[in-house]
Parts: structure tokens; C-alpha cells; sequence
DNA sequence: AAGCACCTCCGACATAGTGTCCGACACCAT
DNA sequence: ATGGTGTCGGACACTATGTCGGAGGTGCTT
């Protein structure tokens, strides 16, 4: 099969499309219900109408493809989270924003973000990357919290561990159990916990 | 090798000897660094001094193993929890040190319980496993907001949502990155989050 | 002592998947 | 026409799973 449209311009932002196309491909697999462990690399590769060998071209093993695509679709939807809480002052109805924000965004990408944490509960590289999405938000919100004098030490670095990881799966969990009509009075419902918990009410 | 000591018998609780032979030699290789993932039946069969066909035996495949495993050491850990939330009366003191024991509990089979959390990602059983633990408690947690009149409807099943999968990462990041010393600070500062979760402030 | 039941073991077999390698093909630029 | 690049299919070696058959050891009963 011949490449997928015109090759990717040197510095041009994105995946080169070859990978758009598989990235594509493996969304559509995940949302056919796979997970991602079971998908082997001679079916992602027939899916895409790539040759094996070809798919070693780009990648050089099935964690190294995730890493390369939730790079791209995982990466922003966090920062979304790190920006508000490190703003210097926000509000309450900014926080409800910003987290219909990162619903919307995580109702995206809801199979390739379930991917990553599947795959993140084995394989290291993939949990690093992982790790790096939640513990930078955690960070940021400990450095809040002390900022604000709420809390200190430990009890800061509980406080914003329990937050970030909380509000990840609270919103996966969300996502994966409601419809969409649901998100404004979930972010509602999830802004006044992290507002508490931040020391604001 | 000769079957581990005497045989079971009918009716005594626990584990077969030869099974929980094999629970100890899994919670071994898990603490030398594995992951159940990457472990082999033949690995496990082989530091187990067991036949590959006397495996089969014994479990069907390696998500009947873990689950089989992780119902002896994981299902009372939560029993606590689910007690405290549905006491009828019951004190900031007490949960501090519910959350204590449920602590202690979680570093006694840390390895086991992180084996069942990275499984449950790609396999159905595993998952329904572990969503059956953890959503007990968040139901019971929900009856109690709703019976405090804390919250109601979506807001209770979201905070007791929250409370119940938050409760569980912090208790296992805190457990994976922190001395069993900071353990009573911990608690007390969860219980602190808790205590407000449920409107008791 | 012999027979039976149970549990165990090893090895063979078929299947699936991974990762590497090789030769061939198509396309593009020179 | 030639060279470079990216692609492809197929072969190969290896690992793992799950099943099957035959053999061995232990304990109990007759």
C-alpha cells in the first residue's frame, strides 16, 4: 500500500503521517473494545495496511508507539490542570472551566488515555511517562498549597497527591460511566472537593 | 518435588498447601522486581518447584491465579474500610486508626495488591475483581452521604467515588514511596481529607 | 503383596506472537 | 540509468501458552 498522503514537511509539528495513520488505527481498535495489551503488533500493523517490518521502521516496540501517541494527545490535557492551580489568582468558576475543559478533552482520547494507564501498570517506560503527567500536576498543587499556607510537608505532599491522582481517575471513572450531559454538574461537583481541598471554602 | 506438607483438610480455610506455596514463591519474585505481567506460568511453575501441567492443575490460567491470590490477602484490607464508613457512630479517632490498619495491611501484600491493580488494566476478570472492592466501598460511602444529608444523587456518587478509588491510590503511593514511620502522619492527614469528604467538618 | 486413586512430572505438539534479517519492489531526485 | 529511501513479504529463531499422553510416587484398601 502506497504512504499516506504527502510526506511530512521537515519541523512540521505532529506525528509524520504514516504514524497519524496508525495512531488513528489503534484508537479505532481500542474503541472496537481491545485493550491494548491484547492487540499484537502484526494487527495494528495489518489494521494500518503497513508491513511489520515496516511498522519496526517507525517504532521500535509496542511501548514506544503509545509513548509516541499519547505524547501528543495526553500531554496537553494536563497542562490544561497545571496552568490553572500554578495561576496566580483564580477563581472557583475558572476552576469549574477548566475542568469541563479536561473532561471534554479526556472524552477525546478517553481509549488511548485508558491505554496508557493499562499498559502504565507494567511496562516501565510507559509508567514513566505516566507518572511524569500526574506527578507534574502534584507538584504544582503542593507548591500551591504551601503557597497559600494551607498546608506544609508531608501533609501538603499528601494533600496534592491524593488531588492529582484523585481528580485523574475521578475523571476517567466519570467518563467512563455517564454521558456527556453529565459533565457541567461534575466539574461543579469536582471543583467544590478540590476547592475544599486546596484550603478554599 | 514432593507436594508441600501436610494436605488440607476439607473444610479448612485458606488455601491449599501447594497453592499458597505458590502465593508465597509469586509475592517473592513480585518483591525481587517482577511484574505479574512479564512472569511466565513456566517461571511461576519453575520457582514454585511445580509441574507446568500441575499448574493447570491448580488454575486455569495466570488471571484465575492472581484473583485466587489476591482474594485471601486483598478482600479484608477493604472490609475495614467498608466498616468504619457504615458504623453507625463513629469518630475522627476511629478512622485514623482504621486508616492505620488498612496501611499496615497494604504494605503486608503491597506486591500483590500492585499485581492486581496492573492486571486489572487489560484483563476482564482481574478488573471485575478489583472494581467489585473497590465500588463496595464507594457504595457504602454514598449511602452514608446521602443518609448525613451531606449530598445527594450525582454529587454523593461522585464524592464517594472520589473518596473510595482516592483513598485507594494515596494509601498505595503512599505505601510505594514513604517509611512505615510516616505512616501514622498519613493517616491522620487522609482522615483529615476524608473527615471533610463527608461533610463532617 | 497387589490394585486403585490421586497427584505429580516430563516431554511432545500445535499455535500465536515478537524481533531480526534478507531480497525485491516502487517512487523520487539527479 | 543510477542511487537513495521507504516499503513489502517471507523466512527464521526464540519465547510463551495450553493440551495431551505416558510414566512415577504416595497413600489407602483389600
Amino acid at each position: 500500500m502506497p504512504s499516506v498522503t504527502r510526506p511530512r514537511r521537515p519541523g512540521e509539528p505532529g506525528l509524520p503521517p504514516a504514524q497519524q495513520h496508525v495512531l488513528e488505527v489503534v484508537e479505532r481498535l481500542l474503541a472496537d473494545g481491545h485493550t491494548f495489551t491484547e492487540l499484537s503488533i502484526g494487527r495494528i500493523a495489518d489494521a494500518a495496511g503497513m508491513g511489520r517490518s515496516t511498522f519496526y521502521g517507525h517504532f521500535p516496540d509496542k511501548p514506544a508507539l503509545l509513548v509516541r501517541l499519547a505524547g501528543v494527545v495526553v500531554g496537553d490535557a494536563l497542562g490544561l490542570a497545571r496552568e490553572w492551580v500554578a495561576a496566580p489568582a483564580h477563581t472557583r468558576a475558572g476552576l469549574v472551566d477548566t475542568l469541563t475543559e479536561l473532561v471534554a478533552e479526556h472524552r477525546r482520547h478517553v481509549h488511548l488515555i485508558r491505554a496508557v494507564t493499562e499498559v502504565a501498570g507494567y511496562e516501565p517506560t510507559v509508567q514513566a511517562f505516566w507518572r511524569a503527567q500526574i506527578d507534574g500536576f502534584a507538584a504544582v498543587a503542593q507548591a500551591r498549597l504551601e503557597r497559600d499556607g494551607t498546608a506544609t510537608g508531608l501533609e501538603a505532599e499528601t494533600a496534592a497527591t491524593v488531588l492529582a491522582w484523585g481528580t485523574e481517575r475521578a475523571i476517567a471513572l466519570h467518563v467512563e460511566r455517564r454521558p456527556d450531559t453529565d459533565d457541567p454538574a461534575f466539574a461543579t461537583a469536582l471543583a467544590g472537593r478540590i476547592w475544599s481541598a486546596l484550603g478554599r471554602d
